[in-house]
DNA sequence: CCAGGGTGTCAGCATCTTCTGACAGGGGGG
DNA sequence: CCCCCCTGTCAGAAGATGCTGACACCCTGG
């Protein structure tokens, strides 16, 4: 149930989505634990709405995953925790992924 | 077999190598074989001085090797092809590279 | 001489991403 | 009342990137 080959668009988001210092450091702080935006941007020392841009960008590409959670108290808190994601980078891989990249309809002279 | 652990400066070199549609399918046309710059232009529809900067650009994150081949006729070929890499990405490595990211070589310090 | 194939580099433009400050709100407690 | 915590969204500056056409050069063959 891992390791199913992903689309050439799939795999370009994910490695568009890592190929940021910034995201890699959420990543890696998401991966000792679970954590809030306001929380996880004291720790990182940057704006609010810079790091929700980038969560929402690791979200979309399926790295974390966010959760609103809503207290009892009424008091709303979005909690963030890291997907045990595992792929594997190599040219074979990426020769595989490469023809399902676009929209793989039809056309492939896409230019 | 080389699994050695990437720097973070490393690693987000490869992936921000391999974060684009062109670059990932430079690599899977070098996955088939070697090819030159002229040959390789020609086969993936683009310019030369664009193919020719991707082509620095993973060269420089160690994905593929140039080799400027001098025929005994005097013309100058220079041959690509892609290196055997193989990283494994996960929280886990990922969280392993981070704490070796540097900030730019020297003086840069984070804001 | 001229056409053709090759490499390498340049200035400049079009475009995308990143980043910031300020705004809208919701709710709890002195 | 005011102050504190949180989420979510925006316009627009600032900067990095992708891309193009044209140029420099070398060598071979008609």
């Amino acid at each position: 149930m891992d390791a199913a080959p992903p689309t050439g668009t799939q795999l370009l988001a994910v490695l568009a989505a890592l190929a940021s210092p910034h995201r890699l450091r959420i990543v890696a702080a998401l991966a000792e634990g679970r954590s809030y935006v306001s929380e996880l941007a004291r720790r990182l020392q940057m704006n609010r709405p810079l790091l929700y841009m980038h969560l929402q960008r690791l979200e979309a590409a399926g790295l974390v995953v966010g959760t609103l959670e809503t207290a009892p108290d009424g008091s709303s808190v979005k909690w963030f925790e890291v997907v045990p994601f595992a792929l594997s980078l190599t040219p074979a891989t990426v020769a595989a992924a490469v023809p399902t990249l676009e929209a793989g309809g039809s056309g492939k002279d896409e230019k």
